[in-house]
DNA sequence: CCGGATTTGTACGTATGTATT
DNA sequence: GAATACATACGTACAAATCCG
């Protein structure tokens, strides 16, 4: 952690996501506690806790309140075919439309809008889409 | 901020986001500054700046150090026809893909599949996907 | 264009609550 | 029930970018 021109909790964010990358932390295991990193790195529990946030923000791990945070294991996807006219959306769920998907932080939602109106709702990481043409 | 079942942060964001939606804080405009929603809603600068970091997640603001936060006005789409078997994956974007494509935090990529190999990336809320069937 | 004031960003500390193990 | 681990929330200080006269 010697290089002073970004920010600490970037630093620690690139290293532990090279680690979970070549497999030191493999998916479903757990990383070290909170603390055990605040000992290891020599900084504060909220730099850690920043760190943590940018790698759960990018996917690429599962936060869980007592227990320690995990490598994100990738979730099998279907097929989504787009059929007709409809379009597709990408983007970000407000916090209603995670909690009643029972999404984790951090995962977009894809929002199927059908010509006649109305819209379908689809965990990003879940699904995968395919052209029908 | 009399709900003592949730936490502040996310009150606050609740709020915040009701009055962008109102309109009662257009796109584009300011929100006030941290230090004016600290005296308002008696709450620490972190919370404060924990209820934005929710907005920013949801794509509803953008922060620039320095100046105050401003409601994000919706880009306008281009579409982006998926051809043949191309397959589409949406995620949220490395820290070096962010940079790279100059995207704001909270929006996420698409990721166009060739068939042959090879992948083209989107900023999510740029392009509008539509089935070419 | 400069410089001060304002505003956000980073980083640390402390305390307490709540869920998991 | 106890120990561990994460979540919330208050505080402080200083750095860096922006804004404005």
């Amino acid at each position: 952690m010697l290089n002073s021109y970004e920010p600490l909790y970037l630093q620690l964010a690139d290293l532990l996501r090279e680690r979970i990358i070549d497999g030191t932390f493999p998916a479903g295991s757990p990383l070290p506690s909170e603390q055990a990193l605040c000992d290891e790195h020599r900084q504060s529990r909220m730099t850690i806790r920043r760190a943590l946030a940018v790698l759960r923000d990018e996917g690429l791990i599962m936060k869980r309140r007592g227990a320690p945070s995990t490598v994100r294991p990738r979730p099998a996807r279907k097929a989504l075919p787009l059929r007709g006219e409809q379009r597709l959306i990408s983007r970000m769920p407000s916090r209603k439309e995670r909690i009643q998907l029972d999404l984790d932080p951090g995962v977009p939602v894809l929002e199927v809008r059908h010509v006649g109106g109305g819209s379908d709702l689809y965990a990003a990481d879940r699904v995968e889409v395919l052209s029908t043409i």
